[in-house]
DNA sequence: TTATAAATGATAATAATTCTCAACAACAAT
DNA sequence: ATTGTTGTTGAGAATTATTATCATTTATAA
């Protein structure tokens, strides 16, 4: 309904404001779509998204405000191994990232017990440590099936 | 000195046959260098390193090569953030890195705790794990004092 | 309001990656 | 060792992804 969509919006538009981030209709709605899907999208599918929603918008504009993001901490890359897309995700709450190499499904898993192991890096490395990322990779239940169910070579 | 670098050849070569991977002077040397490099190379750089050393390459068998080694779980990807460049590892012993997002150096940690967070992935979403990654982003101590000595806007 | 600095977006330019296919090489079977 | 089969290499073309340009528009603060 609109007064949802509107809500989103909103609380997108005061996330800029808070992040001193200059609000723009097209950062806007970039910013409540990756705050609000779970889809972890790639650059093309945001692009589409926001035009579908009648805004307008280019490329250009969706790859400085994906990179503005991503300076900001706002949001991570994740690289979704084949395919070669980078996917995006909105990144408040601490969670990681396990992804179908057959289907490059992603899926969240809420735990931030992987961040402890950022102690570790800066005891053995002497960085100044800035955020970190796990990826774990496999294949989905639903293509373990697909695959298990395809014919063997005789 | 020759017999050190005849001896690289011949641990990849042997590592190849063991992957049932066939064996060519090209394959031959992209994974020496991967197993005995601490760079963390990227494409251009293990392009170069194979003409240097005498052999003939193409950039097409380099993205070959290193995608039968990704697909072989004999090497990682690491998506090191600024610069867009993906790096190759050799990664027989489980480890991550930490990244400067300054000057793009990147460091192994030795410790395998990071991994146990696969079994907990298994738990919440019934993946069938291949593998994980964990990458930590931050500046490293030199780029720290860099940035540290440099004037402020007044 | 108005001024100013910043953002947008159409398009061009560049860089990264994949494709094509003829020549070549590995290796298993003889 | 020779041969045949199958898979690999590589030059260059094609494609795709990403960044740069810059005139126009817009957000925000004074
Ligand atoms: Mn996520
Ligand atoms: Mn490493
Ligand atoms: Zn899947
Ligand atoms: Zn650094």
């Amino acid at each position: 309904m609109a007064t949802q969509e509107q809500n989103t919006l909103l609380v997108a538009a005061n996330k800029l404001k808070s992040n001193k981030i200059k609000n723009t209709p097209q950062r806007q709605v970039i910013l409540s779509y990756l705050m609000t899907s779970h889809a972890h999208p790639s650059i093309e599918m945001i692009f589409k998204y926001v035009r579908k929603n009648g805004f307008s918008v280019s490329l250009a504009t969706v790859y400085n405000t994906l990179q503005l993001f991503v300076d900001h901490n706002l949001i991570i890359e994740i690289a979704a191994d084949s395919g070669g897309h980078m996917r995006y995700d909105y990144f408040e709450v601490p969670h990681y990232h396990v992804i179908c190499v057959n289907c490059n499904k992603i899926v969240d898993v809420f735990d931030d017990s992987y961040k402890k192991n950022e102690k570790i890096a800066i005891a053995k490395t002497g960085y100044q440590v800035l955020n970190s990322q796990y990826e774990v990779y496999g294949v989905c239940p639903e293509c373990q099936v697909k695959l298990k169910n395809k014919a063997v070579r005789i």
